[in-house]
DNA sequence: TTAATAGTGTCTATAAGACATTATATG
DNA sequence: CATATAATGTCTTATAGACACTATTAA
């Protein structure tokens, strides 16, 4: 047996785990999915808020990306969303159980999609509204870093890229489109020049029927390219000095 | 002691890695360290390249970032390059020895900071020139897809980010930095533009001295802020349709 | 006809791209 | 003075931002 695949069995293993970060719309503000850690005496953070995650199941789960889908799935019902990863976070301290590394993705859901499910109570599972880098209370382990990052992110790629339009469902208007923008980037949008933007960017195209309501109807549209977000050719609100 | 402690016990875990993806300039050309396996019996893709990494070791790593940098300074001699993390890739099929993940880091580095470090012989380390996605030919593991992956982000992030500022040293000219610019793009910069883009940013700050040769001398520049990169508002170039 | 929202048009400011011109060193 | 490169200027084009205006539906 080589010297190197000895000295590779007798290294200690870090913990492998996946964390997913999941965001959604609700009533015009940013949620973050959350969940409740168990309170078992020798549990880390107990009856805290979490990220849903845990340990990669090396016999289910093909690859990392697979365990976030299933994670993602366990809880909120939802099989194709949008999914990127985020980073990855390892050191001796985030868990006192020992030297951890976790694997952090993020989702982006409409919704409309979501079907909530809790393991025993349907009180350990909750929707968060985000107020600036963070849902206003502790997480558990490093989690409100996590989070804070992808928080960030989330709103650094709205500047530049069609992310956003993974908030809403198939088929949206322009109108609702430019909304979920202004929700993320936190600003007004403006009308004419969002249009534009979108339609320049080849980003929809029409789909069958309009949104009718008390006014002129709406054009529907759909995402031209629903894997892969558009990315635009420059960022909006180009900063002034 | 609780369930889910004793299930993670209980969990086989994957084993976990870093690996880094190094880039510098040699000649007007991008290129990537690579070292080569090593060729016991036992060993997975004998005598093959690949990119230098290795197993977390828990007792002397603190983190994953310091990992990174141990394993660049091991090779390299370099202590503080521009350092970020690439992503991570995890499956059962990537390393015949079982269910690994490792996490991906890709450094900037001068070539005028590097002082090789082999293990044993001078030979099983070395500099490859990029062409197009990668350095044309296989590489160990799914190292191929890392390294395309890691040149996607370069050439990126150079469109709209001062990324290949930190191929140069402390001081450069602008010159300089346009030329380096123009290596990562493939493709000639303008210079007038080039430096409105550069100097309007805040990119850089005169520095003491100029660069002398056989024609007017030219300002000597340094980064205003080595940690972080700088973004600009557009992209280079916008895709004309 | 009015209210409400969809959708378009106009004007301006900003910055990139292309390329010409001026500036300053060495041999 | 010739040459090479640094540094700046000019003109055009593309697009965002601001905001005004027109279009189309339901009540």
């Amino acid at each position: 047996m080589s010297k190197n695949l000895h000295s590779s069995q007798a290294f200690p293993r870090p913990l492998t785990t996946v964390d997913v970060v999941i965001f959604t719309v609700i009533d015009d503000q940013l949620h973050v999915l959350l969940v409740k850690r168990p309170t078992g005496d020798s549990e880390p953070y107990p009856g805290m808020w979490a990220l849903p995650g845990g340990y990669v199941d090396i016999e289910r789960d093909k690859d990392l990306e697979a365990c976030a889908l299933h994670k993602l799935k366990e809880k909120t019902g939802v099989v194709s969303p949008y999914l990127e990863q985020l980073g990855s976070w390892g050191n001796a301290r985030r868990d006192p159980r020992g030297w951890t590394a976790t694997h952090v993705y993020f989702a982006i859901l409409p919704y409309e999609s979501v079907e909530l499910h809790s393991g025993s109570h349907a009180t350990d599972i909750d929707w968060f509204q985000l107020k600036d880098d963070g849902v206003g209370h502790e997480l558990a382990f490093d989690h409100s870093t996590i989070l804070a990052t992808a928080i960030a992110r989330l709103r650094g790629k709205a500047e530049y890229t069609s992310l956003p339009a993974y908030l809403l469902p198939d088929t949206f208007t322009l109108s609702e489109l430019q909304h979920v923008f202004s929700v993320v980037l936190g600003r007004p949008v403006d009308k004419s020049g969002f249009r534009t933007r979108v339609l320049s960017a080849n980003l929809v195209e029409e789909a069958d029927g309009v949104r009718s309501g008390y006014s002129r109807p709406a054009q529907l549209y759909r995402l031209k390219t629903p894997q892969n977000p558009t990315y635009f050719p420059r960022t909006f609100n180009p900063r002034k000095d």
